[in-house]
DNA sequence: CGGACCATCGCCCGTTCGGCTAGTTTTTCG
DNA sequence: CGAAAAACTAGCCGAACGGGCGATGGTCCG
């Protein structure tokens, strides 16, 4: 379990310093988290320098292993030339649910949300892990992405591989006579199919077949 | 920013001690975990005890701040005992990401996924960051069960407030007529919004307006 | 072999949908 | 205040939808 060549000992701190560039439109709260991660000891975080705006030519931000960022706004702005390439993480201190899209198109390696009002201690805790490459979200949050999505288990009764096929069709959009010019089929068979589909899902017409095919994980959006 | 009472000094470390329970089926697999966390020092990570299942009777069960668990079974088994009520947080060591909904049921309070072949320093993160109370999750893990619901930002145009809720309608099922009686509105005036936000969405039929609808995160499946 | 299940095809019929043009009222905002 | 946007209403019509009836081949399995 262990052919692994760390053979360090034990006053080495295992953590090797998290720099961290905090980005935050006043000097106030530039300030605040800059005091809340240097006040951290033994966590090996840092903050190594701080800016209004993302578009900063400040070195020190080609240094930092993680941005925080206070506010979805700034990461509107600085899209293009958006430092965190592939070895940056950023945690964004925002409210916001929506900047979960924009962060995942930003950052590929470890992102993160926190509420502005998080305390110390997680914010230590979600920048140590954000800097190792993991996602890290607030319980409310991941209650609210999630639970929408996959609460419900499998569907009353498992679909055909026909049936789950112009499911997928549906979902496209495509009508009955487009479904069946696209599988070589009959529009008869289509409107069977369906039939049997909407009997399973307990649904009685496309739109809400398609709700509940996504819920249920059985069709790709 | 700090009415807090947190006066503390700053040889005192702000970590106060994470007590970690490690749950896994053989004896190897929980002395390499307790090895990992013990030796991670300035975390203030401290494993406190283990066992094969998590139906046990150990007093350092109670004792623990983050269950470790080992692979998804060991979650099922213990389902009515689990003692993960209130303030306990669990990390899973687990690959597939069918577990996050038996998870959430779980824990309401901080829980986590990672991979069973995670680096320590992973490992430490994420235990401290569950402690905290918030969600962990490795970025593959992440992006998969982001990627399918909102990977694209926004709409192209953002739907009026009668919009959305003539959608989130739709995508229930109902016709025309009962989102006209359900929201006290003509059913021309149905057909009209509906046409206005299938304009917006860029679809040409209700199915594929959940779709999208969904796909943007406007819809509440 | 016979039954169960899936997939295929056909017709009829009432309902719903989606687009079209053409208005009014309310709200919002410059 | 005046303009613009949003919300609301109306009738018409072709196309699509969804359900009902029945029928024909396959395949798998007891």
């Amino acid at each position: 379990m262990d052919g692994d060549p760390e053979v360090q000992g034990r006053g080495v701190p295992t953590t090797p310093v998290t720099r961290v560039f905090v980005v935050a439109p006043t000097p106030m709260a530039r300030a605040g988290l800059r005091s809340m991660l240097d006040s951290a000891e033994g966590t090996g975080v840092e903050a190594v320098g701080g800016a209004a705006s993302l578009s900063t030519s400040d070195p020190a931000l080609a240094d930092a292993d993680v941005l925080l960022v206070l506010g979805e706004d700034l990461l509107d702005e600085a899209a293009p030339s958006f430092p965190g390439d592939d070895h940056q993480s950023v945690l964004l201190l925002a409210e916001d649910e929506g900047a979960v899209s924009k962060l995942r198109a930003h950052s590929p390696r470890g992102w993160g949300i926190l509420p502005p009002d998080a305390p110390q201690e997680e914010l230590e805790a979600a920048v140590v892990a954000v800097a190792r490459g993991l996602v890290v979200l607030p319980d409310a949050l991941a209650g609210r992405l999630f639970g929408n999505l996959q609460d419900f288990g499998e569907p009353p009764e498992p679909l055909t591989s026909r049936e789950s096929e112009v499911l997928g069709l549906i979902g496209r959009g495509l009508s009955n006579r487009m479904i069946a010019t696209e599988l070589h089929i009959s529009e008869h068979t289509v409107k069977f199919h369906i039939s049997s589909l909407f009997a399973k899902l307990g649904v009685g017409n496309r739109a809400e077949a398609v709700s509940r095919g996504a819920r249920y994980g059985l069709i790709s959006l």
